[in-house]
DNA sequence: TCCACGTCAAGAGCACTGCTCTCTTATTTG
DNA sequence: CAAATAAGAGAGCAGTGCTCTTGACGTGGA
């Protein structure tokens, strides 16, 4: 982490982060297939082949900025949190902007991480940790708020089927969320509509729908929000 | 329609559709951008500069491909609606039951129209009419629920801002929905949620989270209707 | 200090891509 | 039947990821 030894090191370091940046450019431009090695290389002024000596393939140089842009959007999202002392809905609502504000800021990028696979290619192992964190997060300010009492069980717990209730349960012990099933299974399903309504604005589903798409996503945070059970009004503030 | 006039037509036609079967057939294996002409082509048993008298560019291929595809999953999913006589909420779960379905069986194509934009692939205006159908065919269950009041407005109606408001009206003028306006973003609300959840498992967001996602998928939809405002329970069947 | 080793850039080359052009052959139409 | 049209074949261009070989250079050990 301290500066390199060797001067090689060194400039090793920095071309092995200039090509991340040169490609994250190119990515902006031309989307996932549209980044060329060739084209990185041309940029930076090197021969093709000398990239290789840096990412031994075009996946290996995917799979940098796949981590990268996981964690950009992972650092982001946990800076916009206000932290456990602020009302839970506050944080919630935060949060799903700040992931919907990354989004729209970096295309391309959210495209790499949540869009469709790119095809031939396998996502290695250590791609799915720094996948998590957005997750993690949400859940975290779910269980804070449970835990707080501001958020509670929905009035007519709906019955999950057995199986389900299973299966939340893992869940929740793999991730030490000691939430109930009903409530878990909720925070999932506002999970993946966030998901889902930030990549229907940004792939363009949401043209002449709700368009501009801002009011709307502030409403469905809230809706979603009132939804798990977090205490507190819809429409305080919407931006 | 008809049997068409020359034998030359006829022939035409009939490539026209191999073309499209053996890119199909490439899509699956490949994806989209695994899609090339040339192997089409020589699946095909002619040379690549032929293809060219059929679809004009590649793109112009994708854009057959991804009408098909609209097409498709249009049709399956106005197939397994039962119809304005079931109850709506039956209707509901059918229609998302079947387009989870067809993404299960049609991982690629699902990718092409849902998925992230192909960079630099403009789509043209012909894909638009096809690719709402699903979403008509969602807000017309809600719609007919609506008016056999199997549908009725939350207890505690949110307070929309204005600015959506107003967009909601004018969404419900445009595709002649008159259902309230709450009722309508909760139905988009839910629409997204859907298509999240479908893409989330297909794109191997869920995988350890919950998996397999059968159960949870019944759950969600049929939670997202009880938050539309379908009468009826929770939890009579999960597949 | 010197030098062998390891690292690096460069370039040529392979097999592939989308696409365009020309030329020839087959079919349809007046 | 002849002219017009459509279709296929093939070469070629510029681009791609990736491999291999060659020559230069910085670095650690003797």
């Amino acid at each position: 982490m301290n500066a390199s030894r060797t001067a090689r090191d060194r400039a090793r370091a920095e071309l092995t982060r200039e090509i991340k940046d040169e490609a994250r450019r190119q990515l902006a431009t031309g989307g996932a297939d549209g980044l060329s090695l060739r084209a990185v290389s041309r940029a930076l002024g090197m021969v093709s082949s000398a990239l290789y000596r840096y990412f031994p393939s075009r996946d290996e140089l995917l799979t940098a900025l796949i981590i990268d842009a996981y964690d950009s959007l992972g650092d982001q999202v946990a800076a916009a949190d206000p932290g456990p002392d602020a009302p839970a809905r506050e944080r919630w609502r935060a949060v799903c902007a700040k992931v919907r504000e990354w989004a729209l800021a970096n295309r391309n990028e959210y495209a790499l991480i949540y869009g469709s696979p790119i095809p031939g290619y396998q996502a290695p192992q250590t791609t799915v940790q720094p996948g998590t964190r957005v997750s993690l997060l949400l859940v975290g300010i779910v269980l804070d708020g449970w835990r707080a009492g501001q958020v509670s069980e929905p009035d007519k717990a709906p019955t999950l089927p057995t199986e389900l209730a299973e299966e939340l349960d893992r869940l929740g012990k793999l991730i030490d969320a000691d939430l109930p099933p009903a409530v878990l299974a909720r925070m999932l399903i506002a999970w993946m509509q966030l998901f889902g309504m930030v990549g229907f604005e940004l792939f363009g589903q949401l043209v002449g729908v709700v368009d501009p798409s801002g009011y709307f996503f502030g409403h469905a945070v809230d809706e979603m929000a009132t939804f798990i059970g977090f205490d507190g009004t819809i429409g305080a503030e919407h931006r």
